[in-house]
DNA sequence: CGGTATCCTTAAGGATACTG
DNA sequence: CAGTATCCTTAAGGATACCG
């Protein structure tokens, strides 16, 4: 395939710096799950705890500060007793799913001929 | 947004698991550089390490080889001497420059919001 | 030229216990 | 319910030296 057979930007080396910053981000091991699971609104701590299998207290708060960080969740206080606090995505962090979702395209498209690559490189 | 304003597929938590297994590809401290150095054609060992700032020669090796066992980097041989070593993309790894640049594409038009609500977090 | 091998440091994440 | 705090383990990556 020839360059000018590309019908897409290619990324420069310049854009990595910025894309890493969001791959580091969204590609810690469970941003992408707490994206996936607040997709159809508001979720609550503990609820979002039991969707997400294996991620720990501590993990589920950690990610979700730096996503909230990040302007791609908010946070919401109910200031009940006991409290009651919701996650959401913000409008950016919505967004952020279509990018998200061509790699998720992708990976579908592509598992079985990188697994199958894997398996020729480990037998060799 | 109401979520039937979405034009795009939603990412299912199920499909988290083979996404971060393509995040945990690409979503290295170096993967990125080298496909996008990659991206007009092969290239030689110490080329790319030239060419990718900051980049040691363990890592350059140890990135290349995940790269090259995944299918998506061709490692081409030429025993001469000294010998040379050319790096190429393969198809696979072509493609995926595509769902890469939707990435790059929003990374580069949230950049500035996302700096903006970390320096709001931060400061609060 | 294109790598390995070895050692070391740091950061991510898990386990567990405790709290307003 | 929704967190902190503490401790610990592992893996990613950097530095340096050596090799066919």
């Amino acid at each position: 395939m020839a360059l000018s057979d590309i019908d897409f930007p290619i990324p420069h080396i310049d854009d990595c710096r910025m894309v890493r910053d969001i791959l580091d981000r969204v590609g810690d091991k469970w941003s992408l799950y707490i994206i996936a699971t607040l997709k159809d609104g508001p979720v609550r701590f503990n609820e979002l705890r039991r969707r997400i299998d294996g991620i720990s207290q501590r993990m589920l708060t950690l990610t979700l500060r730096g996503l909230e960080r990040d302007g791609l969740v908010t946070r919401t206080l109910f200031p009940t007793i006991p409290p009651r606090v919701d996650y959401d995505l913000t409008e950016t962090g919505r967004t952020l799913l279509a990018p998200v979702m061509a790699l998720v395209t992708w990976a579908d498209a592509n598992q079985h001929v990188i697994q199958e690559a894997r398996v020729r490189y480990d037998a060799s």
